[in-house]
DNA sequence: CTGACGCATCAACATTTCCTGTTCAACGCG
DNA sequence: CGCGTTGAACAGGAAATGTTGATGCGTCAG
């Protein structure tokens, strides 16, 4: 069930807020190709080091990467899972609930 | 290619932020149901006309819902082409573009 | 041990997003 | 026809988000 409580809808929130932004987006993109350190992240998307921890943080925050410690490198690597969480929301809101045509108003409530 | 020429990344940012709000998904929500008017959403979401008219410009302007307008009543519903847009995007984020598995480092650009 | 590097974090500022209240156009009803 | 209703659009203010530069901590190299 999606039409939780108000509460059930923070998680897609924080979900898609994460993704909401180029930079964060762009992150992502190159994390499709395995794990990346800061520094070379840094480099390919010619970003202020302070604003792509920011950016990582949100990433991280949201489950959406996680990340290992090497030295004094951190290796940022794409969450599969949390992807797939996201994947099936989406998917959910596509579905109808009542199993009846998507066409079909089943509350008739102020109007007509 | 990988790293999109950033104009590329503008349109899943703006699908995203379309889909970062409560309210919004909230609306969302209640469409998987079938179509709906603007005063049926506003009174089961309990939202001031005018906040809810501008949450549904945005789904708008992403394409996520279409309207159409009946009498003096307008009737949303969901967009399921933008819905199948947004569940590509998120399942190609899940995809390696060069087909090695996804802990291997490929670049290694700036540390040893 | 000391200095340079990698990166998180903080504070200050700029920008964006969201909400409220108001106004306005379109429509249908009496 | 005037009037109430529906809903979009605009303006102003509050709050959240993103950016920049500075600081600090851990780690490695010399």
């Amino acid at each position: 069930m999606i039409s939780a409580p108000t509460q059930g809808l923070t998680r897609p929130v924080q979900l898609f807020h994460a993704l909401s932004d180029e930079t964060r987006l762009a992150v992502l993109d190159m994390l499709r190709n395995g794990e990346r350190c800061v520094c070379e992240l840094q480099d390919a998307l010619d970003a202020a080091q302070s604003r792509l921890s920011f950016h990582l943080r949100v990433l991280r925050e949201a489950g959406l990467v996680q990340d290992r410690k090497e030295g004094r490198w951190m290796y940022y690597r794409i969450n599969p899972d949390t992807l797939a969480e996201v994947h099936d929301l989406v998917r959910v809101l596509g579905t109808n609930p009542l199993g009846g045509p998507r066409g079909l108003r089943v509350f008739g409530a102020c109007c007509g």
